[in-house]
DNA sequence: TCATATACCCAAGTTTCTTATGTATATCAT
DNA sequence: ATGATATACATAAGAAACTTGGGTATATGA
């Protein structure tokens, strides 16, 4: 997913928010606003993104549409209905890990402080 | 690591800072205390830590020492030098990936707030 | 002409986890 | 006394999500 080998599982949860704040997107679009978002510190391999856009696609999370644009060819990629429940479900999931992370690496932690 | 398929990369950083706050901990202890800090979410899987600690011993992170409690055998594990040094670098690694994805998933974000 | 950017894809290998076992002692309830 | 649960260690097979390294093709600037 980027350069640090640091956390596994969480780039479905990113297709899929970026997709619900931006109705379509393709591949390296996502690859150019994940790198402008954080600075560059995450970098998402084409070797992770493609499979994991396919695998979402293949599970009726996403659609697709082949666009034409200055001879090259992409694909873009919007939510299905299904999709749009699964951002909700996927967001809680992370958020729940996140505070369940702080609890135990930061002790005396309490939800709605940094 | 637990029930829920979410996010792997973390427990070693977990395990570390928990050896920083306690001094020394036996595997079994590790399991009792994640589950309790989280309220019994975060479930540590024997088979996902055991390797791990060995892991982290192998690379001179953690030291043992065996000790006989109530006939049964208990493997207690410390920091070293280098495991010291390691739970720094782990939790400011842990810290900027969080960051970033408070980046990419929270518009708006700003570090310091929730 | 050569490197970089854009744009898609796949395959081999690694790491990290889950699931399923195995061993052994202690305690509590039936 | 027998079985379930808790304590306490461990390994092994398989799944999942990555990294790394390739391949194809067009466009653009040095």
């Amino acid at each position: 997913m980027s350069n640090n080998n640091l956390i596994k599982g969480s780039l479905q949860t990113i297709i899929l928010k970026l997709l619900e704040e931006n109705e379509r997107m393709y591949g390296y679009e996502i690859t150019q606003k994940v790198k402008e978002l954080t600075a560059g510190e995450i970098k998402i391999t084409e070797g992770a993104l493609y499979p994991a856009l396919h695998k979402l696609e293949a599970e009726g999370m996403l659609s697709t549409e082949i666009q034409q644009v200055d001879n090259r060819v992409r694909k873009y990629y919007s939510l299905t209905k299904d999709g749009q429940k699964e951002v909700s479900a996927k967001m809680s999931e992370l958020q729940g890990f996140v505070n369940n992370l702080h609890r135990i690496l930061d002790p005396g932690w309490k939800p709605g402080l940094a």
